[in-house]
DNA sequence: ATGCGCCCTGCACCTAGGTCCGGAGTCAAG
DNA sequence: CTTGACTCCGGACCTAGGTGCAGGGCGCAT
């Protein structure tokens, strides 16, 4: 089976290599095994893992946050109906911001539209976009 | 015309006071007009603005793109074509999140649906849900 | 068997985004 | 007209998320 350096895995998940390190220590990348030169070993799975946490917190998810979504599927222990209740938790959240995301989205393409007509392109309406009341993630 | 003070604004967006002079230094809040006292005196519509700039936050944008987003709509004066490509570019990167946050979503779901099931809980499909190519906001 | 590049650990340092503090002036209720 | 709460400003400090050394140990091509 194919592995990777610490090395190889920073270049191919495009990362400096103390990042991952730093995952390591926060809790995020799940201790490789070592050689006996004390050297890590990675699985190419590895890449993908890291190009997720990337992805997420660009996503506004924290490394907390992220770690949280990990968890869901170790602990091939943990009552199921715990687990559910979780994950249905993150995308209720994923929903809101799928929802606020469409509608500063809407809101732009409503801007773009009145740029090709002569209407003063103040007045716009980006601020009122996510101008909902305070629900805190 | 009803106005606020630093500490009012502050309470009614739930932000800390620090804050509301910190974004005014970044220039995400202009500058607004003060008493002979010096003290700053806010329209009701701050209380708007901090609430889409906590907003956008949550949802992955920079204090710097935020502040790319209220450029979009000052300068009535700004070729027209411009703030169009501008914000159509702002488009483009909210789709990329938007269809980033919905198959994350589709994953969770996937998971919780099978917490219902015997299975084994673990093999599921997070990782993969954005193990896209590198694609950098 | 040696040199060059990669890896190890621990710790110092960096940026973004705030948050706190102190000394001084302001406002309004009593 | 005083007192407690609020505001001003400048600057120090803090957390999250990394990033960069230094000093030493591998690994392999020559």
């Amino acid at each position: 089976m194919q592995t990777l350096t610490i090395g190889q895995l920073a270049k191919q998940a495009h990362v400096n290599i103390e990042t991952i390190r730093y995952y390591e220590r926060r809790g995020l990348m799940t201790e490789p095994p070592r050689r006996d030169s004390g050297y890590r070993e990675y699985p190419l799975e590895a890449v993908d893992r890291i190009r997720f946490i990337r992805r997420a917190q660009e996503l506004g998810f924290s490394l907390k946050e992220i770690a949280e979504l990990f968890s869901l599927r170790v602990n091939p222990e943990t009552t199921s109906a715990d687990i559910k209740r979780r994950a249905e938790a993150k995308v209720a959240d994923i929903n809101a911001r799928i929802s606020d995301l469409e509608r500063m989205k809407a809101a732009l393409m409503k801007l773009a539209a009145a740029c090709r007509g002569r209407g003063p392109t103040s007045e716009c309406p980006i601020l009122e976009s996510l101008a909902s009341e305070g629900r805190s993630t």
